[in-house]
DNA sequence: TACCAGGGCCTTT
DNA sequence: AAAGGCCATGGT
């Protein structure tokens, strides 16, 4: 049990070519929940299952605690290292508001999330801010996941949750939304919902599936298959996306783009929210760009 | 179509 | 220190 750090330091690190990587803009975008950076700079967070440090090095990813064999069957795609987002900002270009939002965070990129997290995430995330969506998961993990060997715990299965009731769920401090997360445990435990199938089946089956879940309707559904399905061409709609869409695009967002609409919106999203923080105690201009 | 549902972060006073 | 706005919404 005091091996625990000394494991760190002893694994090689194994170092990925990542150029347009920027673990900033990826982790702080509002798609994750279970990433901070140390203070020493490095960035650690669990995901399926695993505890990963890791740290950006010029133009490598480097990651500190992983065997190779782990990194390319598991973090490879949950990273997106092989989609090639060159080619999908040289799309955003042509367009303009989405030409700002790429300079401003080339390096953002979308994660490939474990369905169920997402799914049940995005549920906790509804009429919330961020940071305390994070203290709710953080709560739901360490009451209800499997504990890691260096104190972190996995993301409850749906199974851990699904027997429980929503006097249980009252330590996590989530509000209206237990009875919203434990239907989805259910539904997802139970078979009712295979969320496996939902990276495959036609967009409106998909949606319609998840909105058969109390809580969850358009904007999470659309989350969960974005976020957590690899479903790019879904499009959430929350109250920030629905001031882009109103100030950017009055006649609607580009149809040649809507493949790729998930992507783009989340380079909008992260752009206007780093504005609109930038700004906020600097009302004048705000035009130039 | 309004309004309501935990709770706490964050800004303003 | 206290107050109030604001939440990556959906149900009624």
């Amino acid at each position: 049990m005091t091996q625990k750090t000394a494991a760190i330091h002893t694994l090689p690190a194994v170092s990925v070519y990542a150029p347009d990587f920027d673990p900033a803009a990826v982790f702080e975008n509002g798609q994750c929940f279970r990433w901070e950076q140390r203070p020493d700079g490095v960035w650690t967070g669990i995901a399926h299952g695993r505890r990963l440090h890791l740290r950006k090095e010029g133009d490598a990813l480097l990651f500190l605690n992983a065997a190779p064999n782990e990194v390319h069957t598991l973090w490879r795609g949950y990273f997106d290292l092989d989609r090639d987002y060159a080619a999908i900002r040289a799309a955003f270009a042509r367009d303009t508001a989405l030409a700002r939002a790429v300079a401003f965070a080339p390096g953002l990129r979308l994660l490939r999330q474990d369905p169920w997290e997402a799914l049940c995430s995005f549920i906790l995330s509804q009429n919330n801010n961020i940071p305390r969506i994070k203290g709710i998961i953080d709560r739901l993990c360490a009451a209800f996941g499997t504990p890691l060997a260096d104190g972190g715990f996995a993301f409850p299965s749906p199974q851990a949750l699904a027997d429980l009731s929503v006097a249980d769920l009252a330590p996590v401090r989530c509000g209206f939304r237990a009875a919203y997360v434990l239907d989805a445990a259910r539904k997802a435990a139970s078979g009712e919902i295979d969320l496996g199938a939902l990276t495959d089946l036609p967009l409106d089956d998909a949606r319609a599936a998840l909105q058969t879940i109390r809580g969850v309707g358009p904007k999470v559904a659309d989350c969960a298959l974005l976020f957590g399905c690899g479903r790019l061409d879904c499009f959430p709609v929350d109250v920030w996306v629905r001031r882009i869409l109103a100030a950017y695009y009055p006649d609607g967002f580009p149809e040649a783009l809507r493949p790729l609409g998930g992507i783009a919106q989340q380079f909008l999203f992260h752009y206007e929210r780093c504005r609109a923080a930038r700004t906020k105690t600097a009302p004048a201009g705000g035009t130039n760009g």
